[in-house]
DNA sequence: CCACCCTATGTAGAGTTCCGATACAGTGGT
DNA sequence: ACCACTGTATCGGAACTCTACATAGGGTGG
C-alpha cells in the first residue's frame, strides 16, 4: 500500500474516530478531497484489506436520498494506518532550527 | 508548486538546517529517496524559485571525487516551505482517540 | 415537463509524479 | 579488466491525482 497525501488524509479521518460510520461524501468533506480522488483511494485501501464496507440498509425512497456505502478500518487496517501515519509524521518533522524565522534585520552570525 | 510526500521530505531536510550546504547524494541519504525521484523534485523546486544551486568549486582530480551541486532554499523558498509543511502537518493530524497501550511487545515507557 | 440543484457513488481520461534502471565520469582497489 | 564508490542526471512505464462527466432518485421552480 503506497501512502500518498490523499491516502494519508483518508486514514487520518478514519482513525480520528474509528467507531464512526463513514461514507464517501462524509469523507470528502472531512478530507477536502474530490470524489474522483477519494473513491479510487477507498477502493485501493479495500483491495489492500485495510478497509471493509457495506451498503446502508435503508429504503432510498423512504429516506429521500441514495443509500450510503459505509467504510470502516479492519483490525489490520487500524494497525497499518497508525504505523503509516506515524512514519509519515516522522519523515516530516517540525523544524524550529534555532532561529525564529522572519526576524526584522536580526541576521547575526552569517 | 504541488506538495507531495517526496517534495515534503526534501523541504524538511533543507529546512532542518537552512545554512548547511546540501547536495544530491546528501539529500538522498537524508530523505531516503532514490535519485530518480530526488533530482526531478530538485528541478521542480528550482523552477518554482524555491531553490537555487551552483557547482562546488573544486578540482575533481585533487579532491578524488566528482564535484557536487549545492542546493539551498531561497528566501521565498524558506517561507513557502515552512507554510507548505505546516499545511501538510495540519492535514494529517495526530489521532490518539481512546488508546490504552495494549502493546505486548516492546512498548516503551509512554 | 424541463431545467436545475441536492444527495450519493462512481468512471474517464489527461496530466503529473514516482522510482527502478540506466548512463556518464572520475577515483581507487584487486 | 573488472568491480565498488562518489557524484549528477535522464528515461520510461506504472501509479497516482483530479477535472469532468455519468448515473440515479428526490425535490423545487418556471
Amino acid at each position: 500500500m503506497r501512502i500518498t497525501i490523499p491516502v494519508a488524509k483518508v486514514l487520518a479521518a478514519l482513525l480520528a474516530e474509528p467507531d464512526a460510520q463513514r461514507y464517501g461524501l462524509d469523507l470528502m468533506r472531512l478530507t477536502g478531497l474530490p470524489s474522483g480522488t477519494l473513491y479510487p483511494v477507498l477502493h485501493r485501501l479495500s483491495a489492500a484489506g485495510w478497509l471493509e464496507s457495506d451498503w446502508e440498509t435503508i429504503d432510498p425512497v423512504a429516506a429521500g436520498r441514495p443509500a450510503r456505502r459505509y467504510y470502516r478500518l479492519t483490525a489490520v487496517g487500524v494497525t497499518q494506518a497508525r504505523q503509516a501515519l506515524a512514519d509519515l509524521r516522522a519523515a516530516i518533522p517540525d523544524d524550529r532550527p534555532s532561529w525564529g524565522g522572519t526576524e526584522p534585520t536580526g541576521a547575526p552570525a552569517w
